[in-house]
RNA sequence: GCACCCGUAGCUCAAUUGGAUAGAGCAUCUGACUACGAAUCAGAAGGUUAGAGGUUCGACUCCUCUCGGGUGCACCA
């Protein structure tokens, strides 16, 4: 609406000769009473221009010159609020739009010709996911789809370590249970992973292998059929969700030298030395955020010659402005929350732009069990694992219950209310909407012979103007700025939010409003407006993932 | 001790990032099926936004402090 609002907006104060700097915002009012949108310009301007604000809003009224039969009209509210009220022409001409669109309404031209890369999910392959990647994997998920919506070419992106000190405890680990299969006695120390899935592997290998293995001392075969086991298990409940990756960047290129005989690694620290950030002492090297403000420097490479964890991660962020994506979009969980803003730092001491940088961080979860309170815990293996979950309510609910509440909140996953058949499950509130639409038009083709694929009179919508179908018409045309929204914000949480009050405003819509028994045009006309609401309602599905059954 | 997130109706959460009378869903109460799906809808009730200051036309939102809950703070990743 931005679009439609901002051009006129702006005309109107060069005629009136208004000088302002401030940005025209344009908002939908909490109370339909005051508008279907407003803006708040004269407020924002009155101060620059010394002028009263509700005198400046009376002023770019009467300047303001709209296309024509789109605003039914124009006022001046409260402190200088100018606000607008559309026609019903205009409304219905919008769900109109939407069914010509079909599928690519709510695509916007922003992302064109520009590039992004969604990183998320970049689980080590040391088990299986747990309940709590679940949901920064659903966020990337659906952060990246809303990128595409806009135009921008998307990478998918999974970094991974498959060297480092946890695959060689794993490979361990696995080896201990390969042996104790072989019928030796173990000793199996609690700083190695304790999850039945070792000893699933390990009983894999038994039974290809038998007992020769068993005074092989090498570990490398161990580690590599763990690591290949348990890869292809992430990858499948990943699939499960319909989560999928186009890249999976592992560390370890980070470690091979280029022509010059230095990797990456090592050139962050000489590129970092050369802008005097770096310097060695205790037998380490140290990125001096001493200098920025910090308390402490930051370890880059351990006495042992080994690079602490930050190294990599710069150098890793580095390969992404190499690579030349126009957005760098991190998702992670709450336990990352110290490492970027050094990252960061270092990235910018280096002369990247970091404002391409966008962090989005997802707050714990915890699950509830009739009524209880479980807390989600890595440790012991014992429970939490994505694949139960999934198991138990089904991905659809999965997927849906991770983004309903904003990232920064702590998530309270209800696996009871998730598995309910009722209203009180946001899942099937949303899909019944869509079934029940795909009900109608059935019933719609089988008594009057309703097809869309072949009526054109989409036209008749025109005649519709009461105010359950023009609230539904509203919701409808809103879609598009929702979308920019929540990408904006990186939320998706405000897409379900929006879809459930669609759903909502759909079932009053057909609760009032009569539809194959009403006279021939309107009966046609209603059923033009319920199918611009199923495509809508199917459009936001796909963006969050979740199916949008025919019927249930 | 330091950093980050959170604190909103009995419960789970919103509030278009500084806008108008803080909104939904559960739960509670009252209504609507000889009906295109009642897996739904309409209505009632429910609040000192943890607390105290401050910034301004205007604060749940920004700043300071206090109190509570979570998370992270290694030459682990």
């Amino acid at each position: 609406m931005l679009e439609f609002f901002s051009p006129v907006i702006h005309n109107a104060l060069r005629s009136a000769a208004i000088i302002t700097d401030k940005p025209v915002n344009i908002q939908q009012p909490a109370d339909k009473k005051f508008g279907d949108f407003s803006t708040n310009i004269a407020l924002l301007a009155a101060k620059e221009c010394r002028r009263n604000p509700r005198e400046l809003a009376q002023t770019i009224i009467e300047h303001l010159c709209f296309p024509a039969d789109t605003i039914a009209k124009v006022e001046v509210a409260g402190a200088g609020f100018i606000n607008f009220y559309l026609t019903p022409h205009f409304i219905m001409q919008s769900v109109e739009q939407v069914l010509l669109e079909g599928d690519s309404y709510g695509q916007g031209s922003i992302g064109e010709g520009k590039s992004a890369v969604v990183e998320y999910v970049s689980a080590n392959p040391t088990g299986p996911l747990t309940i709590g990647r679940g949901r920064g994997g659903v966020l990337g998920d659906c952060i990246a789809n809303l990128f595409a919506t806009q135009g921008y070419a998307v990478t998918r992106e999974y970094y991974f370590n498959d060297a480092g000190r946890q695959m060689q405890i794993l490979g361990e680990s696995v080896k201990l249970r390969y042996l104790e299969r072989c019928g030796q006695a173990i000793d199996f120390p609690a700083t190695h992973y304790q999850g039945e899935y070792i000893g699933d592997i390990a009983e894999e290998i038994y039974r290809d292998h038998g007992t020769a293995l068993a005074e092989n001392t090498e570990l490398q075969m161990f580690k590599k059929r763990a690591e290949e086991i348990i890869f292809t298990s992430i990858r499948k409940t990943l699939e499960r969700l319909s989560i999928r990756h186009d890249s999976f960047f592992n560390e370890h290129t980070l470690y091979t030298p280029d022509e010059g005989g230095l990797n990456a690694n090592q050139r962050v620290i000489e590129a970092l030395r050369g802008k005097e950030f770096i310097t060695e002492y205790d037998g380490a090297t140290w990125f001096q955020t001493t200098k920025l403000g910090q308390e402490k420097d930051k370890v880059l490479i351990k006495s042992s010659g080994e690079p602490s964890y930050r190294l990599p991660d710069i150098a890793y962020h580095i390969t992404k402005f190499e690579r030349n994506f126009s957005m760098i979009v991190n998702v992670f969980g709450a336990d990352h929350i110290d490492e970027y803003p050094d990252v960061l730092e270092a990235l910018k001491i280096l002369g990247y732009d970091t404002g391409r940088i966008k962090i989005a961080i997802n707050q714990f979860v915890t699950t509830t069990v009739d009524g209880q309170t479980l807390k989600m815990s890595t440790r012991k293996g014992n429970a939490d694992l994505l694949d139960d979950l999934i198991d138990d309510v089904g991905a659809d609910a999965t997927r849906l219950f991770f983004i309903m509440r904003g990232k920064d909140s702590h998530l309270n996953f209800d696996v009871e209310l998730a598995k309910k058949q009722s209203k009180d499950n946001p899942v099937f509130y949303l899909q019944y909407a869509h079934a029940r639409i795909c009900s109608l038009l059935r019933m719609a083709h089988q008594e009057i012979g309703f097809d869309p694929s072949t009526d054109t009179m989409i036209h008749l919508l025109q005649r519709l103007n009461s105010p359950a179908e023009l609230q539904l018409g509203f919701a409808l045309l809103d879609y598009p700025d929702m979308i920019k929204t929540s990408l904006r914000m990186l939320e998706p949480q405000k897409m379900v939010e929006y879809l459930h009050s669609l759903a909502e405003v759909f079932h009053r819509f057909y609760q009032e409003c009569p539809i194959l028994k009403a006279e021939p045009d309107i009966a046609r006309a209603r059923l033009f407006l319920s199918l611009a609401t199923r495509q809508v309602l199917r459009n936001g599905f796909r963006i969050l993932g979740v199916s949008a059954p025919e019927s249930m």
